[in-house]
DNA sequence: CTATTATTTAACTATTATGTTAAATAATGT
DNA sequence: ACATTATTTAACATAATAGTTAAATAATAG
């Protein structure tokens, strides 16, 4: 498997999702921070985590009892350079989209 | 589930990211000619291009008896622009991460 | 050493996903 | 109508995923 193919399977739960879109808007967090994501029990965010940083999506740092996570900046970097290198498909495409909509709305 | 995670979740299978990688780079295909992204039987990429499709990363045209598909390219997009969104973040992190080997290769 | 706090692992269950083969449907040509 | 080509749906088996509770581990404080 792609390694970016695993890193949109980790992203593609809605939990997961979830708890990488609160550790991006608030940085750094300890996996207990992270339970109100959802109505879910500890068990269950914990094994969440632990497939996202096999997917090398988030990072863990120990403070005390606690484990810290954060996002990895390379993981939401290489989403974007996929993306990126297929612009000139996608911005081609949409721009004849957007002509075709004005075209439209001028029409007649 | 956000639109975006049942986008990657769509991407997070290894077959459907070759067959996407496939339409990508050759653009719009007949079903019979995205049996080749693996040994696996007709059937079976014909369910992955309806979870594709149901996902909004590819659509459907009919020509006779055979369905061609191509990909979204707002799909595509969407991906990138979120990966943006966060770009001051990884940006930051990723120079932070440059500075700190160039720092090293410089050292003694 | 014992208690407390934070988190993970184990064991188990239920649901979902993926693949297969066989049959059905769709569209065209004879 | 029948045969051919292209693709999908049905039915089924198996594997993977995600959730739960209970127990274990980790680290600190008393």
């Amino acid at each position: 498997m792609s390694n970016l193919s695993s890193t949109f399977a980790a992203l593609g739960d809605a939990t997961r999702f979830a708890i990488v879109e609160k550790l991006l808007q608030e940085g750094e967090l300890p996996a207990g921070e992270l339970q109100n994501v959802g109505q879910i029990s500890a068990p269950a965010i914990s094994r969440h985590l632990k497939v996202l940083r096999k997917a090398g999506v988030v990072e863990q740092r120990i403070d005390a009892q606690r484990r810290l996570y954060s996002v990895r900046p390379e993981a939401v970097q290489a989403i974007g350079a996929w993306s990126m290198s297929y612009r000139e498909f996608w911005q081609k495409s949409l721009d004849r989209l957007e002509a075709a909509l004005l075209q439209e709305s001028t029409k007649k």
